[in-house]
DNA sequence: GCGTAGTACATAGTAGAGCCAAGTAGCTTC
DNA sequence: GAAGCTACTTGGCTCTACTATGTACTACGC
């Protein structure tokens, strides 16, 4: 029964799949963040059309630091809270300018075979 | 080395998740066409760009006749050869609709956040 | 006849990403 | 002191694309 709503289900968090490190990336390009505040931009930003869940968010973020793409280094919070704030390397701006281009080149590639509905007048 | 190029290639891969559906239901809509043949054309249609591997395509055609959303018959070519044609069930249509929009919201949402920024005026 | 190449389909195994769920820990509010 | 929010972590799961290999038929060159 899950069925008919489980297949667009799917369907979204595939596309989230590849993206989200840009979207990330380009988020921390704007200002430094701490994991928790990015979902909260993330989400607002996109008229809460991203939710990233802890487990996808975490896990990213330790895949970004590891490849040398973001820097973090911790904080405390008034509320004597750590905050591990992430800022964009060198590197990473040189994979995000790639990332942008081939998502580009992507999406174009993608409409040309699966024309959108054109949109009424 | 295959470090740097490798995070590409990668991303490509996943972004490529997801669409892979989209893209055969759309091709299929245009003509029905048996699966070799919708590599190549799905190949030559973006510029090369779309590489349809067979580990790729065949279960993906599977999935989505046991999903319902295409159907397959067998036909014989000229040279002898088995073909299995597939075309876009009505259920298969409707699911192709919801894709498409769901890409068109996808996309737009990912360009609000990830887009280069506006040209200089 | 035999090897090679192209067409056409199938599938086992692998890797990677996102998600669920549960856990740790500090702070605030009732 | 029990919730509930903030903030981060991790193990296990699912799903999808790819690699690699195999089957089988046709066509070409030698």
């Amino acid at each position: 029964m899950t069925t008919a709503i489980h297949g667009l289900d799917v369907y979204r968090r595939e596309l989230l799949k590849g993206s989200t490190e840009t979207l990330i990336l380009s988020l921390l390009l704007d200002q430094e963040m701490y994991g928790y505040q990015l979902a909260k931009e993330m989400q607002q930003r996109s008229g809460g059309y991203f939710h990233l869940k802890e487990g996808t968010l975490y896990p990213a973020l330790h895949r970004l630091e590891r490849d040398g793409l973001i820097e973090g280094h911790w904080e405390l919070s008034d509320t004597g809270q750590s905050r591990r704030y992430y800022g964009v390397s060198a590197r990473g701006m040189d994979r995000l300018d790639a990332m942008l281009a081939e998502w580009s080149t992507f999406s174009n590639a993608v409409n040309r075979i699966a024309r959108p509905v054109a949109v009424p007048a």
